[in-house]
DNA sequence: CATGAATGAGGTTTCATTCAT
DNA sequence: AATGAATGAAACCTCATTCAT
């Protein structure tokens, strides 16, 4: 599609682009920018591409040079919220679960909880569009496998015949922390105080995880 | 202004109704009806009201005769689901949950998936609904607390004060049922085979809900 | 269209009407009413049959019993109030012009408005009407004639040739009056204070009508 | 933002405009000019936008890239048509009653029955827009305003303080001229000859702005 | 590359009107 | 005589999408 790239994009970090590839870069980010705004305030079936170019000040015909649909966009906007969370989060969860410890869990599941607090706005348009949408169901699946691949430490401590039921077990408890989330934190439509959850959502793991309870003596 | 009904009219309960009362009710049965199969072929979001009233070969004036809108027919749709389950469902998980034995548990949870795998074909639409649409989602948590409530069998076992906790936990790994059920039979993003899946989930909640473990008696 | 008005109805006053018969009339009765007030609240174009079986607090199709349209309704509104004016102030107007002096006129004048400040609030349901149904409007004329006739006082003081061409411009300050007063009563686009209108309707008529002016002397 | 157009673009009147603007103009002229043809045949309550862009051969859409609703294009078509009458009428009316003469009135008179003779088809739609859209009404009255400014040559032969009054008084005979004529060209609803209809206002203008009669010499 | 203009396909809603009761 | 239910037509509007510039 590009012609002339005068040379290599696309690898390290700082390569020249030439200006019209810098400035397409450019408008494509302002409108992946402004639609998660748009996703933020209106969801995501209400959300229309008149409102994603608008907030990004851009013609809408501009909008189909870059993306295909809604859906697109839409992909390139969870992208990044996912990518933002892959590295650290799963990484530190199999930490947590290899420690084995309360405290180690506990630690884990608050920067989750943390995680959502702070996702809250977006999520709403997130899981309507998983709801809606099999392709954006399947990249959640494509996450939640990525964790099984981040889980060595934890799986290691297994024999391997029982490894893939542990790593079931570690991905539905995820599945449900998930749900559990949406609904409290986002949807507000189950109440409970942040620390209860926490206590709660720790006990639960320690027994379903057959983790090793309270002091981790000697 | 009824003048000649000779005898006690609407007292019972299956009285007869007017003429015109029951021709109402049975169009608005029909759209109902018709909203369904609607909701199952095209989910939640992309089912019109055109779409409806077409396949319940109503007028789409006669539509908003009977409902405001469509989260109203999805409602009394959703609300004839859950009449269909409450009922036996919760009752029955009470029980399984009281005898605490594997083979109670098993029973059980083999009779949710059956049902979700009835129910497939309408899952989507709810789980949409559910995602876009507030008051649905109130729904849903109040056919929870439903649950908590037909829990008295099962709670009854322990002290007053661990009540509270042991509820919750039920009602998530409740939660967690509906998600991996909506993600394997419904959406099957995710595939397991139904034995294995059994197998998984009944493990899992002996361990979650500290139940004994395979054979009681001997 | 009656089948058994036992005796001749409409005669004097009191005359006994069947039980039906005066339901009906109760009836409809009702629904003028409530279309008068429709009427003035939003005007004839936006004004629906539903807006008026509303009001009326009678059924929809109970409206087509008595009326065959919206038009119809508005008729017998519109036949009230010419009949509220039309015997007084033409009376009146003819005895103002026959007397012929400022005064005269004037009390006639200040009359005609009295009567559009009383009429404010149907009158721009009148003049839609009158713009886009041309029965309507074909009344208005009726009206107009009626006046002609009433006028016999002013006109039997010309000679027979003239008297067409008087009757005429009688008729044209009337309308021109309806006119103004629609504009600066009703509509107030036109914005004078009464007495400066009073004042130059007054001297336009005299000089119109070419009336002696001021003190009528011996 | 345009890069080469070499010299001047877009100073003096009648510029070169951008093709684009230009393929612009012209759509929005057929959409005014279909209307037009629409509110002549239906007038303005029962014309429908959809009747305005079938008859324009645009889609449904694109009216609304171009006007907010009805309102908007009539009142483009009614600019239109003040925009034609009003500089010569007014200018004329002027020059008619300065000179004072009966003659010349009768010319200025025949002018516009001429106009309203033109003018016919649209006119019902006009007044009917005129009855039920006060926005409309306020563009009549400054039509009625405009008028005013023009009669520097009639008003200019009376001292300062009576000229209030004698605009007043033009002004309301210009209203009885245009009932007038709505009632017996437009809607016909006043059966009179043209010929009488002239020499009938004619004599009730002479009178009304009380102008020296007939013979203007001696 | 970006845009303004235009389109077509629906969607929701409201009305006037007619039947059977 | 009055009504509740149903209808069909049409109105308005919004969107996603595609051209020509």
């Amino acid at each position: 599609m590009r012609l002339m790239p005068p040379s290599s994009a696309d690898e390290p970090a700082a390569v020249l682009l030439s200006v019209r590839e810098e400035q397409r870069l450019m408008t494509r980010r302002r409108i992946v920018q402004a639609a998660r705004r748009v996703f933020e305030d209106r969801g995501y079936g209400q959300a229309s591409i008149g409102d994603i170019t608008k907030a990004a000040k851009v013609n809408r015909a501009t909008f189909y040079l870059h993306f295909a649909n809604k859906a697109a966009v839409f992909n390139e906007v969870y992208a990044e919220v996912r990518q933002h969370q892959t590295g650290r989060y799963w990484a530190m969860l199999d930490e947590g679960l290899t420690a084995g410890t309360e405290a180690a869990l506990r630690g884990v599941l608050d920067r989750a909880l943390a995680w959502w607090e702070e996702q809250a706005a977006l999520l709403p348009a997130i899981h309507e569009a998983m709801a809606s949408d099999l392709e954006v169901a399947a990249r959640w699946k494509d996450q939640l496998d990525e964790l099984a691949g981040e889980l060595r430490g934890y799986l290691g401590q297994f024999p391997e015949e029982e490894r893939d039921a542990r790593r079931l077990r570690v991905q539905l408890m995820v599945m449900q922390l998930d749900q559990l989330c949406f609904r409290t934190i986002v949807q507000k439509v189950f109440v409970i105080e942040r620390d209860v959850l926490l206590d709660l959502v720790c006990d639960l793991w320690l027994d379903s995880l057959q983790l090793r309870r309270g002091s981790d003596p000697s």
